[in-house]
DNA sequence: CGGCTGGTTGATTCAAGAATCAGCCAGCCA
DNA sequence: TGGCTGGCTGATTCTTGAATCAACCAGCCG
């Protein structure tokens, strides 16, 4: 009684609606959050039968863990290509900025989904989650440690903290995006950030101080400040959805 | 009709049995995550029968809401006294990491619920959980751009983005704890860490490079590279709770 | 001492929503 | 054309767990 459910066609080819019902999951989950939406809503979104989706998915863990493994496996590729690959730490430290705010730029909801609903949160269950966000971090220790016989990282810094430090200030700078703290739309303040991120954390911790050509990749020395065209939107400028879902007898009102 | 819940004694002296059930909570969310457990695991915990956590608390959310508003107004509180203070930036940036550092010395789990739980996860809905962390970035943010106006950062430094950074650094310094990346008990490692990350940052971010005193805090220079007793504990360390509450019926084998 | 007050109990109620399943229908082969 | 196959449907079932509530008890006051 074999599960039918993967790829009913050839390798690549699985069914059509699967992809589709996929691609509702990560919008709706992106929304309104994983416990906050029911398969209803992402069946509603595919414009699909609500069975469908248990036709293609045996529960709704195996749905958010799909769309981990689909987002998560892919970034872990890249950066683990970056990670290995030989060149000077400068180097793969940007480029490793550059995958994920590459991941970013072309499906900013998934990535949504993978930062506020995966890689932290006990969510769902199954799936190592946050063995998968420890790997990277690994992944890239791994590169720290080496550079650092290399001679390429000051002495004193550790590498698997810095590791942490550099996928935190990632992560955190996509979140300012995420949670609507930046403008997503502002291409430029993307790639500045993106510059940024790197710069700041080599200058910390590259042997040679502040040296270690400081602008590669941005032509522009320091065109706008902060890029976003109105002064800083009270409190928060996020979409703020629904976002109401539980509480359902408020006791004695 | 009021609400006889909080405080049945003198103002701060609320019911023993109030904080027992908070603290109760703050452990659960902790071990099972916000959603993983049901208000009896909380009961259990806090040695107390099921209907009494509805007596002190209108209901789930505001369980989590509180144990949120304990948690974050205080560091909230610190780190804008530390912000809006006087002095060089770098003196604030080593104040902030240290308030940070030390929440977490003093109560790992509420750092751990409010970090994984709060800080991100559309969660718990209620409150501006997402606006108190972005509150956060925006005070800090301030802090950047006056230090900016006097000249203490690199002319093309977005405050805001540095502002993102120093909290995403050290939130993920302090999540490599709460995962299990690194050994929380090792308070060497806690030190070392808080160094670092402030370290790191400044050096990327100041405008003379790699000067601007760089060990003020720490005497020894560079004592155990990677702290842990053992070598890397092989992918996760971490204490891998339960960790799988859902998922009833497997549907077929 | 007897009855009142308010913290405490936990079985019961109830709604949400996950998962099931008895079929429907479109395309295809004989 | 008739019957077979398998993707597809969505009302129905079933489980979970939040929230309620009627009763209980300990201390206290009159």
């Amino acid at each position: 009684m074999g599960q039918q459910k993967t790829a009913p066609e050839s390798g690549t080819r699985e069914s059509e609606r699967r992809r589709t019902i996929l691609r509702a999951a990560i919008d709706v989950f992106a929304r309104k959050g994983y416990h906050g939406c029911r398969i209803a809503d992402v069946a509603k979104e595919a414009g699909v039968a609500y069975g469908l989706v248990y036709h293609y998915f045996k529960n709704k863990d195996e749905l958010l863990e799909t769309v981990f493994e689909t987002g998560w496996s892919g970034f872990i590729a890249r950066a683990r290509a970056v990670a290995e690959s030989e060149g000077p730490l400068v180097e793969k430290v940007r480029r490793i900025a550059d995958v994920a705010f590459e991941a970013y730029r072309v499906d900013p909801r998934a990535v949504k989904v993978l930062i506020l609903e995966i890689a932290r949160s006990p969510a769902g269950a199954r799936i190592n989650r946050q063995t998968a966000f420890v790997d990277v971090i690994r992944l890239s220790a791994q590169m720290f440690t080496r550079a650092k016989e290399a001679g390429e990282l000051r002495p004193d810094v550790d590498p698997l903290l810095a590791s942490a430090l550099l996928f935190g200030s990632i992560e955190m700078g996509l979140t300012a995006f995420v949670v609507g703290l930046a403008d997503a739309r502002d291409t430029a303040m993307l790639e500045r950030a993106k510059a940024q991120i790197a710069d700041s954390f080599l200058h910390g911790v590259l042997l040679g101080g502040a040296s270690a050509s400081a602008e590669p990749v941005k032509p522009e020395p320091a065109k706008h400040e902060l890029p976003r065209g109105e002064d800083p939107p009270d409190v928060a400028p996020l979409k703020r959805e629904k976002a109401a879902p539980r509480a359902r007898a408020p006791k004695r009102g």
